[in-house]
DNA sequence: CCTTGACCCTGAAGCCACTTCAGGCTTTTC
DNA sequence: GAAAAGCCTGAAGTGGCTTCAGGGTCAAGG
């Protein structure tokens, strides 16, 4: 199998299949007479097991952990379990984070409900407002 | 006023106040004898209308036309208006995203409860199995 | 007068996870 | 035999900074 039908069946750009390999994500392929690269079923499931952890967002260097743990089946996956906890604290922070940009962003939105000359916008006047205020906030 | 009293009264570091000014988001300051920098007032407020703005996860592009709306008191605040419509929309698609993933990780995370062999972790099989099933599912 | 230390300068490279580009080779199809 | 589709490599670009190397400037103390 050459890359492009590697591309076309897990949805990765070539570019970025040639670019995990370059990282060491991916095992060197075969290549045929003429230097083209030749893939094996083992590769599309490790793309596609790249794919999803990145689906997660894991780090690549997250998902070459995973790779290493996975090549040693008989140590113990506790690196795994921290990972993952971490991660999803990780998330959770993130969600919080956005959910409290959403209110500001409304409530600045509705300083300006129709269009006006910028220099009376209620937008742009709590923008320079805020940013004034904002170390004594802090 | 030099750079490192705009660093400490703005809490932004000397190196992210030069890299504004190679990206024109601040005017060019005067210089000492010495080509030291030496900032106005009318710097402290730019950079700190800069920082909110990327605090409401702006990027810079986005806030180079903010200062440029500024700079035209007497045009439209239209698209102001529509930046941060579109804004606000990013971030609820993100908050969105981030909810499913917060699932998809508790999910997994439920899969390996003690410190297991590699070979029988709940996690590591869920992603392989995901993963190759995750074509089928899209 | 000289040195120390705090402060400042520039240009280049590094970070992440790719993407894009330039320039050229191989294989298939007409 | 020529065009088109597919593949190759190495380098540079993206955003928003940060870090580094190698210097210059300036005030205070000995």
């Amino acid at each position: 199998m050459q890359i492009g039908e590697l591309a076309r069946s897990t949805g990765v750009k070539i570019e970025t299949i040639r670019y995990y390999e370059r990282e060491h994500l991916l095992p060197l392929p075969q290549r045929t007479e003429g230097n083209y690269r030749l893939y094996s079923p083992r590769h599309v499931e490790q793309l596609r097991f790249i794919r999803y952890c990145r689906s997660l967002d894991m780090s690549l260097e997250e998902v070459r952990i995973l790779i290493g743990v996975l090549d040693t089946p008989s140590g113990s996956c506790l690196t795994v379990n921290a990972l993952l906890d971490e991660k999803i604290a990780e998330v959770d922070a993130r969600v919080n984070e956005l959910h409290k940009l959403q209110d500001q962003l409304r409530q600045l939105r509705g300083f300006c409900q129709q269009p006006d000359e910028v220099k009376t916008c209620g937008i742009l006047m709590e923008l320079n407002r805020s940013a004034g205020i904002d170390k004594a906030q802090i």
